[in-house]
DNA sequence: GTATATGCAAACAATTTGCACGCCT
DNA sequence: AGGCGTGCAAATTGTTTGCATATAC
């Protein structure tokens, strides 16, 4: 993957942000630091930087949306404000159970709990 | 919620399948039976059937899939052969764990475990 | 009779792609 | 020099909507 300006800003974008971004807001947000951008280039450079593991999808209904966070973790979704939240469940040991339990080999585990957040209850 | 053949029969096809089928398949099933039937029929049925509880939709990536199974439920999902299928964890707790740890109060929590089923590992 | 449901086609939204040109290495 | 990256616009895909007609109750 050769350097270039447009997908480290792309990358540092969603990488910088805590909202979990749609396609179409980093396009707004990169468009001011680089104007002319073209939203072709957005979509091509945040595929490939998922498809390199640089930064990850996470699919809130119908809406794509990209996560800068690598690391293993899971989501909260506030019914009432949409407002997505990174979360740690360790000690679940849920693959263990899964391996055992049904004869299937987990390689990741995807986890979004719905519901209040602390603003809405 | 008015009867109608087109509503009961898309209903019978999601419920008898176990393939969490896309809006597509379920047409091209549905014109088996009433070849003259619309895809904005079956879109606007499957979006109601949702609305009163009476299927589930599961978000595949980007794909919309239908799910006539209504029991809480979670998903193994093999990223060889993209089949997707039902499984029971019972006693997670997880709602319990999440509600003390961090101050949300969860309604629904969905999840997927993607890998390798038995065919593939 | 009235409201809901339907078929059809057009509209819409999100994403991808083909192409000519530009820039990195 | 060669190939990857870009901007632009058109194409593609999935889904929704407006409208006139048909059907359920």
């Amino acid at each position: 993957m050769r350097h270039s300006f447009q997908r480290d800003t792309i990358k540092r974008i969603v990488i910088d942000t805590k909202c979990h971004p749609t396609a179409d807001w980093v396009y707004s947000e990169v468009k001011k630091v680089i104007p002319n951008i073209s939203l072709g280039t957005v979509y091509r450079n945040l595929n490939q930087l998922h498809d390199k593991g640089l930064i990850k999808i996470i699919q809130d209904g119908p809406i794509t949306r990209y996560d800068g966070n690598t690391m293993s973790h899971h989501h909260l979704k506030c019914s009432e404000c949409d407002e997505i939240t990174d979360i740690n469940l360790n000690n679940l040991n849920l693959k263990e159970k899964i391996k055992s339990k049904f004869d299937f080999s987990p390689s990741d585990i995807e986890i979004t709990i719905l519901g209040k957040c602390n603003k809405h209850k």
